[in-house]
This record gives structure tokens, C-alpha cells and sequence, in this order.
DNA sequence: AGAAAGAATGTACACGTTCACATTCACTAT
DNA sequence: ATAGTGAATGTGAACGTGTACATTCTTTCT
């Protein structure tokens, strides 16, 4: 079943078909109702294929996935939401998302790269890049137009779209600053990652700003892990070091902080404030349920698919672009004044 | 840059340049060299439209996720999993994954379908579709390779693959049964889902498989959701009705039990042994860790991928399958024998 | 009534591959 | 030497669509 076939059905020619299809303002209202009725009782759909090799277009955005999305460091219901927003604005473009995933992490990924090439996609959204600077510069190679989630290289032109992780911090700090804590313990998450880093860059913002001196023996590291936390909540308090609350970089970290606090007979709000970061789907679920730093999800997603676009569609270059999206703050029972 | 360009250059027809990219035999060494040479120097991947439109192939599955997926009664983590085992599978085969949302759910979902068959996609695989019978009669007249995943219509002759809910909700009550439990409360998902009825199934069998009548007075009903089982969890205490272990349909239900025995200073596992469903990723952060059933994630991708593939390269019409995959029990220290 | 203008439709080519078929080449057997 | 053979390469059509240009039809204006 071709242009062709409905046609000769229509007894009109495939042009005609043809900018029916493509709603050319040139066509007879009887003749388009004609070769509309035909199309639908055929179940006819033009090939794609016929359609991008004539126009060079293929409305298809790659989406490249890289491997430490699957670790922890990575909320994993942060995919779902992200995936939700980018192919919901680009199906409404009339784009395809499709996915490509490298398992080999750091120092790998050049396959997938080289996967998402011969695909003649129309552009790239890369999530999840770090530290792989090898990666980087071969991406930064690729003449086609490319999006950075999650990441962003300031020595290198490429656009990127990222919630912010100082002002989540920030505001995750200047809650409990707000509600009159002064002495508020830091579990900084793995340095390593940029999240980490500007996390605690935040909350040392929000504390100085407010003219408190960060005290290094109430800073402690949890590697974005429970465990870590858990020990290292352990031998804070052992420490003897005062404080009255904690911001932890994640919340994974935080149940981790939750239950050492637990062991310890302390109660939460009631003896230590917790804030968290990142909403996972437990914050709510557990007990206290965990205020916390919620990073749009959908919202970047939509967003992202919009750049891209507009990369994809606009007729020269588009300028390098580096969009920061606001956090926001979800209060629930984890937080309250000191005594 | 095209196949005729290299072509020019290495002194060739372009159909010699075709054969050296699709290993044709018929092609001297030397020539494959030189021509191999030069598409490497310019960097030159055939225009895969143009592929697409000679052969009919597009290389292309989608993936139709319907959106429940992002509804707490399915668990957010499950989808990077299967999207993991999927496009590893899918691209290890040449074929991309493309992703189509249906936020309209049930009653609509239409127009995603329709998204979908303008695509001429090679088939399709589709994620979450439940109770929407208008819907799956919709698809099942598409004629194009479709694999249901988590789903199953014993009526529609559509090919499924999912894990195997009653076989692990039965593994999750005969480890209670082994380690020596009889009087084993259940708490039931939505019944108006398959997993609902299933995981109902499964603990049913194993409990007059060991000559254990159920007992209606032990079992409750959470819908799937936290709050739900918290307070069905206080009023079967309240009941006065015993049991020395639970069962929940889920991690989240089991979440929400395990709130409701704290705060009624019942210890588990030392009072209640507790097995969840899901392994969430929750199960291990939370204290005591949980003990739970894990459905196969990466693995489902992996065979959902390699059955939709023998679909569509499969000479004539595939026998319409039904795969299960069975779960594995996820022992941590939320069980143990009762007192 | 006839010409001019503009709307509607048709014709034919281009897009970049693959593939069937035709041709040339290199080598072997007579 | 020469026909015969199979390997290597070239030629040209086909895939289904969009579109520039050509043509026809319709309307309007004088």
C-alpha cells in the first residue's frame, strides 16, 4: 500500500495524495475529502523511510544512557519521570525518542557512540556523562546537535540542561536555618560526582550567608551510601559533637542517618531535624516521612526535549546554551525548631 | 557523503561500495581494503532511510509504556531494569528502541496506538497494558509482531512474557512454611489487577499445598498502598486475631506494616516475621532489612527483546507464546523461625 | 467573449541504498 | 592459443515520498 495505490483509488495523482497528506493549502476541499476517506479505509501510513531519505529528517532524537544510571548514586525513579517529559513533548513534535545504553562506563562507551552515529539519528540527548572526559571529547566531535542532561562541560560547546544541585542545597540548608537551627551536621555525598560537590557547595552557602561558620566537626562523608551513613552518623554522635539537625546530600543516605539515630534512642524531629535530597519514592513512605529537595523531573525532561528542538529545527547554529532548573523544597514530619 | 562519493574516490561503482559495507563475498581483498580505507577517513555511515526504504526493514522496535508504569502500584525501578535488558539485547541485534508514552491511560491510549503504527516500526513491544479491553482489541488487529510484557490475554492470540507472580508469592509463603510458620496473615494488592489476584493465588496454594487452611480472619487488603495496609495492619492487631508471620503483596505494603508494628511495639522479625514482594529498592536500606521476592528485571528485557526479534526476522507467522519467568526469594533479616 | 490570473492538478526527477543482471577479468583445461 | 569457468566489478532499475515545474481548469475583469 503506497502513495500511488491510493492514487489510482482516488483516480487523482501521488502529488495530489502527496500534499494531502502534507495539508497544502493547493487542494480542492472535495478532492482532499476524497483521498482522506480512501486513506482511512485503507488504513493507509506513508513510509517513514521514503519520507526522511527525500527530506534528510528522520524525527528521531537519540537518547543515550550512560551506566551509572543503574547504580545508586542515581535515584532510579529519576529515569522514569525524565523519560515521561522528553517523549511526551517530542511525540507531540512528532519526534521518536530512541534509547542506547552503555554498559562499559568509563573508558567504554565509545561503542555506543559510534551505535547512536550510524543510526542517522537527528540528535542527541546524553544522559548521565561524568567524569569520562576521553567520552566527552569524542561527543563533542559528533556534527550533530547535542544536549547534555545531568552534566555540563564549561570548556567544551556543548548545551546542557541540569536541575540545580547548589540552590537544592541551599534551600534544603536555609529550611532549617528558617525554623532557627544553627548547628547543622553535613553528610556530604561522593565528592567524585558533581552532585556531591555542589551539594555541599549549598549548604556551606546557605550557612555563611546566614553568618554561621560551618563547623568541620559536624562534616561527614556517606559516599551516597546507607551504610556509609549509617557509620558515619554512628561515630558523629559518639564524637560528642553537638547539632541539632542534618541535611543529607541524598536520601539514601538520610534513611541510613534515620535509622543510626534510631539505634541511638534519637528521635527525629523531636531531638534531630533531617532533611534529605532527591524525593525517592520512600521519603514519604517511611516514618518520620523525610522532608526533602525534590529535582523536576518531567519538567527537565519537557525542558530538554525543547532544547533539542529547537537545535534540531533552528535553521543556523543555535548558541551554546546552559540551563540551570529550580529545586524545590517538600516539607513533611522529619523537620522542626530546636529546642 | 554518500555511497557514490566513496565511491568516486576509491575508483569503484557504487555498488562495490555497497557490498564492502554489507560483507559481500564477491569482493577482492585489496579493493575491500581501499574502500574500507577511505570510508573510515571520511567518516561516512550509509543513510540508514535509504536502507530502510529498499528493504522494508527499519531496524526499529517500539515500545508502548502505558502509563500506569508511573503509578505507584507498579515500582519505579522496575522500568530501568527491563529498558536495560531490552536495548542491550535490541542493539547487540542492529535494532534501535523506540519509546512512545500513553499518559491518557485507561479509556484512551488511542493516539499513542496511532503514534506507533505512522512510525512503521518492525513490531512493538508493549509495557503495562491491564485492564483496557478496548484498548488490547485495538491492538490486537494491528499486523505487526507484538509482545505483550507483564501482561497476558488468554482470549487475544498476542504473544506474552512476564514474571511469574504466583509462583513467587508461593515461594515467599513456603519459605514462612519451612521455617516453621502456619498462622501466616496475607495482605492482598488491588485485586483489580493480574499481579493483585496472582500474588493472592500463589500464597493461597502454598498454604493447603501444606495442609494450612487459610484463614479468612488473617487476611487483609492494602490496595498497594502504604497508608492502606498501615491502618489494615492495626486493626488485624486490634482484631485480636493471631499470627507469628505476614506476607505483603508488596515491599511498599510491607513498609507500611512494618510502621504500623513498630508503633504498636511489636518487634520483627522477633514477634512478625514479614516477607515482602518486588525487592524495591528500599527493601534493603530499611531496618530491619526485608526479605522479599525479586522479579527478574534485566532478564525479562533480555527475553522480551529476543522473542519480539524472532517475531520479526522469523520467516512466516510466529506460534503465539506465553513466557514466564520465575522470581527468586530474597532472604535478609526480616524472617525468622517463630518463637 | 476573450484574456489574464490564480487555483488545482499532473509529470518527472531526486533522495541513497540494494539487487538482479550484464560485463569484464583472471585463470584453468583442452 | 582458446574456450570455458568462476570471481570481481559495473549498470541500471527499484524502493515511496516530496517538490519544482508544467499543464489544465476556473474565475474574474475588461
Amino acid at each position: 500500500m503506497t502513495i500511488k495505490d491510493i492514487a489510482n483509488l482516488a483516480n487523482v495523482s501521488h502529488a495530489t495524495v502527496s500534499r494531502v497528506l502534507n495539508n497544502s493549502p493547493n487542494v480542492k476541499e472535495e478532492t482532499r475529502q476524497r483521498v482522506m476517506k480512501i486513506i482511512d479505509q485503507m488504513g493507509f501510513s506513508p513510509r517513514m523511510s521514503a519520507r526522511a531519505l527525500n527530506s534528510g529528517k528522520n524525527y528521531n532524537i537519540g537518547l543515550l544512557i550512560l551506566y551509572d544510571i543503574f547504580k545508586s548514586q542515581f535515584p532510579t525513579d529519576f529515569l522514569p519521570g525524565i523519560l515521561s517529559g522528553l517523549t511526551r513533548e517530542l511525540n507531540k513534535a512528532g519526534y521518536m525518542l530512541s534509547l542506547f545504553l552503555d554498559e562499559a562506563a568509563d573508558g567504554g562507551g565509545m561503542e555506543a557512540v559510534d551505535a547512536l552515529l550510524n543510526r542517522n539519528l537527528d540528535g542527541v540527548i546524553i544522559l548521565g556523562l561524568e567524569t569520562n572526559t576521553r567520552l566527552a571529547y569524542r561527543i563533542s566531535r559528533i556534527h550533530l546537535p547535542i544536549l547534555l542532561v545531568n552534566h555540563r562541560f564549561d570548556d567544551l560547546p556543548i548545551s546542557s540542561i541540569m536541575a540545580d544541585d547548589v540552590q537544592g542545597a541551599y534551600v534544603a540548608t536555609k529550611h532549617l536555618l528558617d525554623i532557627g537551627h544553627r548547628r547543622i551536621a553535613f553528610m556530604e555525598g561522593d565528592p567524585r560526582y558533581y552532585t556531591g560537590r555542589a551539594r555541599k557547595e549549598g549548604y556551606l552557602l546557605a550557612m555563611r550567608e546566614t553568618g554561621v561558620e560551618p563547623d568541620p566537626a559536624i562534616l561527614c562523608v556517606g559516599m551516597y551510601d546507607e551504610g556509609c551513613a549509617y557509620e558515619a552518623t554512628l561515630s558523629l554522635v559518639n564524637s560528642g559533637a553537638r547539632f541539632s539537625a542534618m541535611f543529607a546530600s541524598n536520601d539514601i543516605m538520610a534513611l541510613g542517618i534515620l535509622n543510626a539515630l534510631a539505634r541511638l534512642q534519637l528521635r527525629v524531629p523531636e531531638d534531630v531535624s533531617l532533611v534529605g535530597f532527591d524525593d525517592t519514592q520512600f521519603a514519604m513512605l517511611i516514618k518520620p516521612p523525610l522532608t526533602t529537595i525534590k529535582k523536576p523531573r518531567t519538567h527537565l525532561g519537557m525542558e530538554a526535549a525543547g532544547m533539542i528542538l529547537s537545535m534540531v529545527e533552528g535553521e543556523k547554529e543555535a548558541e551554546v546554551r546552559h540551563v540551570l532548573l529550580k529545586t524545590s523544597l517538600i516539607e513533611r514530619a522529619s523537620t522542626c525548631p530546636p529546642r
